[in-house]
DNA sequence: TTCGTCATGTAATGGGTTACATGATTAC
DNA sequence: GTAATCATGTAACCCATTACATGACGAA
């Protein structure tokens, strides 16, 4: 038992549904794909992935044993701990992918349900959206009343700083907007049902994303290691 | 003895500044002026007030008692603690206002320092300002070359999501170059002399912030009484 | 008189970081 | 051979929240 935060096994085992990984490159992905957010030391990372093994939902595979190595890396390496989802853990994830309480659209944990957006069912997606949209509307209104009424006694600095806050929630409505939107353009479904699945892993469904797209190029470059 | 995260006592220092105030009070303007960032609860402030008290920073007195009740709530009411900045307190958090170490422009402590800027001294300022900018671009190169080496590996709403991030970021650091730039064109100096200030405080400085301006319209209304 | 909000606190708990300890592997 | 980075862990601490306990004041 022990309740992890929800935020980081959630992120876990959905990083580890794609394939199994160890710890150490774990964490990076975490800290990239995910993590324009949150970092995660190792001192939480290893701690959850025992208390996940202890679920019942990971097993560590000791790389090197058994599975099929595929030569290389027989040269009696250290324990490299590798994690991959059981079954349980799998079925467990899918719960909570399917889960679309208030909580999911909160700050902390919005960010990765919609990383995770790939694998959720549609209807979800859209309660989630939705639910972050009115979160944020409200959020906005109180700004905007508490706002009038100190106007006046605020200076130009805490009126700017105030302004601009207010600013990037509107942006991040408008950006939600865009995202319903093509959303329910989007004709697919992706399996309210959740037997018919599991064929490799998601095929393309996303509704068409709004078009963007930003300057790109290579560049091998750090790590944040911290 | 015993350090607070240092961003709650700097701005109930710095609140207390601008008038004495009692906890309960205190907590709202925290989680409205400032506070468009972070919330904090009673079980957190109390007992910092308390550090603070021990600390010389801050006294206590409760209502009703000496220093001139303009009459009226003499009525026996219950100890409302009103806290007063110390003359020693007013030193330390001029102290904390002078510093510009790296950490004045990480995220969480980044809000705190430009919402009292009003009483910060210009080179200061400048300082953070660009701290935080080159912070933010370091960021935003490391998000970028990520980005570039995993875009074929990541889903589309992966990708939007880091897309959206990356454009949050741009887009603060834009408006960090419009103050920096009417930061720079802005003629005053408020006193990197230490001795010279305080009588009242800090007159109009400012260096002229960008124009910017929403809607207003006065509107009485909740408090996020959570 | 009851409800809301003002007002002050504390103990238990949670969730996470820092700093440390350890050692293998790779690249130069 | 030595530095970087890969790799795994743990114990001590920190900051803050939750839930609780308590009570006064004002308005309906």
């Amino acid at each position: 038992m022990s309740r992890r935060s929800g935020i980081l096994e959630f992120a876990v085992l959905g990083l580890l549904r794609e394939s199994p990984m160890h710890g150490y490159e774990l964490r990076k992905r975490l800290n990239t794909s995910l993590g324009v957010f949150r970092a995660f030391s190792y001192g939480t990372l290893y701690p959850c992935l025992k208390a996940l093994v202890a679920n019942g939902w990971l097993i560590e595979e000791t790389d090197g044993a058994p599975e099929a190595v595929p030569a290389a890396a027989l040269t009696g390496r250290r324990a490299k701990i590798v994690y991959r989802l059981t079954a349980a853990g799998k079925e467990h994830f899918e719960e909570l992918l399917a889960h679309s309480g208030p909580d999911a659209w909160e700050d902390e944990h919005f960010g990765v349900r919609f990383a995770f957006f790939g694998q959720t069912s549609r209807d979800v997606r859209m309660r989630v959206l939705e639910g972050r949209r009115s979160r944020l509307e409200e959020r906005l209104e109180r700004m905007h009343t508490s706002l009038a009424r100190s106007r006046e006694r605020l200076d130009d600095y805490t009126l700017e700083l105030q302004r601009h806050g207010m600013e990037s929630v509107e942006r991040e409505v408008r950006w939600l907007n865009e995202l319903i939107e093509s959303e329910r353009a989007g004709r697919d479904q992706r399996a309210p049902d959740p037997a018919a699945q599991d064929s490799k892993h998601q095929s393309g469904d996303t509704g068409g994303l709004p078009r963007h797209r930003g300057g790109s190029r290579p560049d091998p470059s750090d790590d944040t290691t911290t």
